[in-house]
DNA sequence: GTTAGCACTCGTTTATCGCGAGTGCTAATA
DNA sequence: TATTAGCACTCGCGATAAACGAGTGCTAAC
């Protein structure tokens, strides 16, 4: 798909300005905007080529050109350069980051609200997983009778809580015990493989403790295999005020979107690890119910490793320029903020 | 407001009739639909008496007529009559309650999920809160660092656990002391009175626990003060489909109501304890947001002790007989679900 | 290769008209 | 005296039509 340089810049100034003003452009406003020095009618002439290489669409004869999902794949990759955001508000960040409280989930929360007041679309932040095995420690909490509370730390220092309902009686005294249990297997590693025949070997447990171990196993692996994690997001009015949303059937398709959390695996499906922002342009999202919408997602990590997703869901229409920078900003200040909370 | 027996009926037909179509409903569907055998013309008479009375208004001249909110007040206050959920819808509901899963949480979103399938309205489901003292153990887990998770379990074995960072690094050992300190504490009913010269009173704490415990005291105090609690809510699309609702605007308003929890202190301060089902409708929510709705609000509880809200958000035009047979029959399984999930 | 000119397209806006559901009033009726 | 039939009037709504205007494609001239 080779675009000699004046085609570049029609394609580039008609997207700009349709990401602007959701109204198809013209070629005579066209030729106000992009300062080339040439009229309207070779502007047509080079629109309608556009249109032929599949960039551009009339909503209907006799109208102006919009661009096309491959127009903003184009732009996306051969024409945006991403800038840095402006140092004001790089600061303001920076300051929100550091006032935002030292909790966790706080910090998630405020990610999101942030992202979303830069933007002006919706924001999902996925909390920490807990996964892979790589828990510190367990806690097993009595609550009343045979429920309990299941405590997961991971080595990161992220936890996660499960309720469950054993089949006898838990009292603090043998909540202890089967929380000292469960962390002696922890240190000897036999939770990488928590097959029954390992367990029962364990001479030292009674009967009794030996069958709700077996009991709790299920829960634990369950809990260190699925991959959901807290999603906090923000702004899902935001969305309502662009046009392409504003009938009552869109928005319900966004709002089943963002509850039913179907965003949340095209987002971890995304896993094109080279490049720090990743874009998903309609079509190019699996999830059906995605096919309208644009979605820009990072990642942050500790030490290296992939703890969680952030991103910003919005029209296909969407500001890639800026949600770039903001995207990119964030990242750096979440990963250094994480670092900060989590690190040992 | 006395009504002789011919207005009320009247005027009962006219609100079941715009409950279910939310047109203007004029005389002569309403002579055709109330079996009274009076024609429009006398219709017509008593409906203007009505008018003057403040229960009905016109939206224009010459339209039929719709009630007013103080209509709907009469109309649950006087005219109403609650039944009994159909035989069976109920033991379809109870069937749906046992197999709902035996955990709290889940058990709260299924009483969600059922209360807007059965009413078509969105519901609101607060879980149990922790508060009033009543906790019968508390648990510090070490996380990473100086960052801790402490979990509060009540008398009733509902658990809340809140994050925090302490100014100095707690390993497992350490929170293992501080538990024991805190559920002594407990114990001795100190936690009652939670001032700095009972706390520094006792002589076996080191300097180093006392000063720990000092810094956590605070975030325990705030937990069980504060009246927040997990907020489930369901089918809020469900209101999309009702005519009143399909503006954008008003969408952007009922979605705060539901995100912002504005409702939840609206569902607390209705502390009316006359009646099993509570309703607020339109003007008398204190909330700016909540004037353009209608509220039906119960409680359930656990050996005596309310434990928890739950609800309907809906139009003012709210099915209320439906709604009331639904929640009445939803308290009367949540006490009963509850009370064998708690009940020592 | 570029541009001015022109006829044509088609969605949007504005105005007008008729329909119909509903009302209030008056006079007749039981 | 309460009820009802009859009738003129109101007003929102949908349909139809006309005017408008932003934009296009094509052709011929530069």
């Amino acid at each position: 798909m080779e675009l000699n340089e004046r085609k570049k810049k029609i394609l580039e100034v008609i997207i700009r300005d349709y990401i602007n003003t959701a109204e198809p452009v013209g070629s005579r406003t066209l030729s106000k905007r992009c300062n080339l020095g040439i009229s309207p009618a070779t502007i047509r002439n080079e629109m309608a080529d556009l249109e032929d290489l599949g960039y551009l669409v009339q909503p209907h004869t006799s109208s102006g050109r919009i661009p096309t999902q491959q127009a903003y794949r184009y732009y996306v990759d051969e024409i945006m350069e991403v800038k840095k955001l402006e140092k004001m508000i790089r600061t303001d960040i920076h300051r929100g980051f550091l006032n935002s409280n030292t909790e966790l989930g706080n910090t998630m929360d405020h990610t999101a609200r942030v992202i979303s007041q830069l933007t002006n679309y919706t924001s999902i932040v996925l909390a920490p997983r807990v996964s892979n095995f790589n828990c510190k420690h367990l806690q097993i909490v009595s609550l009343i009778k045979n429920r309990v509370l299941m405590i997961v730390v991971t080595q990161e220092g992220v936890a996660k809580n499960v309720e469950m309902c054993l089949t006898q009686e838990v009292d603090n005294l043998l909540a202890l015990k089967l929380t000292n249990i469960l962390n002696s297997f922890l240190k000897s590693s036999f939770l990488s493989d928590m097959s029954s025949e390992f367990i029962d070997q364990i001479q030292e447990l009674s009967q009794n403790e030996s069958k709700l171990i077996h009991e709790i196993i299920p829960h634990l692996k369950k809990t260190l295999g699925e991959e959901t994690s807290e999603v906090h997001s923000m702004g899902l009015t935001n969305l309502f005020n662009y046009p392409e949303f504003s009938d009552v059937e869109q928005i319900k398709k966004l709002i089943n979107i963002v509850q039913e959390k179907n965003v949340l695996s095209e987002m971890l499906t995304n896993n094109d690890g080279s490049r720090v922002v990743r874009i998903k342009i309609g079509d190019e999202n699996d999830n059906e119910n995605l096919k309208d919408f644009s979605i820009m997602t990072s990642t942050y990590e500790l030490e290296g490793e992939m703890m969680g997703t952030f991103g910003v869901i919005g029209p296909t229409r969407m500001n890639y320029d800026n949600v770039s920078s903001v995207l990119n900003y964030i990242r750096n200040e979440l990963n250094l903020h994480i670092s900060n909370l989590l690190t040992k």
